[in-house]
DNA sequence: TATGAATGAGATTTCATTCAT
DNA sequence: CATGAATGAAATCTCATTCAT
């Protein structure tokens, strides 16, 4: 039995590894950048090989980008209080934003690929390929439910359309990220961009609370761990 | 003297085609199409010939790019009015966006363009080529030029770093336009866009303005002419 | 003496096996698109097993090859009456083709590889591999018989050289139905073809018929099994 | 004025350089074994080159089909004699088909590639394309009308349904000269290639002869010329 | 014996850019 | 000044075959 558990187990961290590289290089060079040849190469690998774990090259990218959806919004999740007002969840939920960027970046990628495959997100908007689709609106229900919730509750301006807001929501995230993520990787100051974002993210906050919300729960904290 | 002068005035004439018709193409399929076979063929000329007027694919961007911020700088300058307060100012702003979108759908262009060559916004950056870096600066001053009298008059936010929100606020701006960008052109409504930028647009004048301003300036107009 | 039987046997079974499931991949699809992965899967064993059974994959086609040919062969000599004249002997040779035809379709699979596969078939090729060789000098020996049968007692063509003749209608035959094989399965219409190859056969007996013969012999029936 | 001229020659001595080194290449290695890297390499050309030329691979042998078909038509067709019987007519074009052969051996590339691209010539297969269907039906005409001429004069045989049999008979030429094809280049021998020719085409002369044709018309001569 | 994994070599196609005329 | 022509370099993907376990 050992035999073949250790060769899933293998295959599993091959992989990993090569997803792991792949977002390396999203990192360091940007989605566009990006080519099998170099994920090859700095996998150790030759580009056949990528092939008998990846269909093809947008099988990898929605797969990378499947997965630091999916992390993104269980660690949200875990972070949101259930019986948190509207506000203070919208609150979490930049805080946890900040928070994940300041510990693994991830959230370049994350966004660097739902920009290149993401066709759109206007409403109408169909040819969206589905595993794409879902990371999309795995995202997009966790942010609706936290508007929807503000608006029931009244911490959150009453003419709200937590569906369409949240989309918007979601484009403006991606667009500061994938801002950054332009920069050459050591131009990347991880303070200023987290007061870059912090700033942004208070904007929002207050262009969607009620007039009269506790203006505390309008500030940001300041991600501590930020190197 | 009359040759010479002819001579100059084609040569202009020809840079503006080239450039026109590379807009053109940019509004057709997205500014990632966009190659220089099709400019030439496009502008009826060679594409060896393109390499006359424009040292490279980049600068003819740049100068596309370049363009299209003036004109709506421009544009923005003359519909505002010097005696009008921060918010009013902003106000204006915002309206003429939508307005310009409206009528020519020109910002596709400069938005497109920004994201593809702009390696970013952030302070710090420095690798900014110049003509872009001219652009970029020209629509900040502008805007942060409108943001620091909303915080001297006290109708924007006091807390507010107008040097830093310009620069979020184009970066806001461009996503938007961006993701718009994305969708074939068939499936583009331009009621449905405006009404998406409305929205945000809203949410962002509600995100900065002092907490007593007049509701009523938080409001944008339609724009009729809308097809 | 039992352990060394069985392994033997199971040896050959997975042989036989995985012969036909590449022939019947090649009925599917044709021989162009067989691949080794393909069997493989279809065997449920992996590629590097094939490899264990099989040389290489020209062994593999070469061994399908024979015992198609073999078998043909043999149930050509079942139905030829020893006492027949050489022009019934061809006639029943005919029939036999399209009997099986009607019944097997596996004379898809002969053709197809032996086209993929003969470098030729002309005097004075030698680079003919010898399993591929063998099989052919098998058919052609079957038929050059035949043939020497009817210049004999006077039902063909006196003028005709067997040995060449032979070869002739080898490649005419496998011609037909090379034909026929690139035709995506589903537009393969055995009743179409049948008549086809009768006509064409019919052709062929008129062709090599001497001057007198009895015009029925030259007619060969319908197979009726052709569903 | 000459040099728009000589330029449009050069254009056109360069796409029939490669349109030559191609058939060169199919002749000495086959249709399979054409890639495009070779015949770049062959034309002293890179391999982007091409595709100024030639929209892609395929175009690249439907054009080399076409001129073959086309000049091997108008070869058959200066040859023929319009007051001719429908049995001399046949012989004819036989004669000629072997003449060429003698020639130019091009026969082989036309083979070569219709085998290649034509799905199948079977009535019923549709999805041959346009440029392949064309090639392929200006031989089948020039077949047909033969077959019908000689039908109504009485000099073949009263059952021959023209339209199919100018099907068949091309499979089967193709057949034949595929056949040899596949020989390696030294094996080929002009002589005995067109020994064989001959006797497989005066085999299907007297397939479809009338009865009371005169024997002379069923002999093919021998072509002169062969080296 | 069996196999999962790996790969070298090669196929087609695209595009910004250069250069001789 | 204009251009037709050419190209290097790169991108994605395929497949028969080998090798360590």
């Amino acid at each position: 039995m050992g035999i073949t558990e250790r060769k899933t187990r293998e295959r599993k961290q091959r992989r990993a590894l090569i997803l792991q590289k792949a977002r390396d290089l999203i990192l360091e060079n940007g989605v566009d950048a990006l080519n099998m040849q170099d994920i090859a190469d700095e996998s150790e690998l030759s580009k056949a090989t990528l092939y008998l774990y990846f269909e093809n090259k947008d099988a990898l990218l929605l797969e990378i980008l499947g997965d630091a959806t999916k992390s993104f919004v269980e660690y949200v999740k875990t972070r949101l209080d259930p019986s948190a007002s509207g506000i203070e969840a919208l609150n979490t939920l930049w805080a946890s934003y900040i928070g994940i960027f300041g510990e693994s970046q991830d959230i370049f990628v994350l966004t660097g690929i739902m920009r290149q495959i993401t066709p759109a997100s206007l409403p109408g908007a169909q040819g969206v390929k589905s595993a794409n689709g879902a990371s999309f609106s795995r995202m997009r229900s966790l942010i609706s439910e936290i508007l929807s919730r503000g608006v029931a509750d009244g911490t959150l301006e009453s003419g709200i359309d937590p569906d369409r807001l949240s989309r918007t929501i979601i484009t403006i995230a991606m667009a500061i990220i994938d801002d950054v993520a332009r920069l050459p990787r050591e131009a990347r100051d991880a303070r200023l961009i987290e007061a870059e974002l912090k700033g942004i993210f208070e904007l929002m906050l207050r262009g969607v609370a009620a007039r009269d919300t506790d203006r505390t729960l309008l500030k940001l904290p300041i991600h501590e761990g930020a190197e």
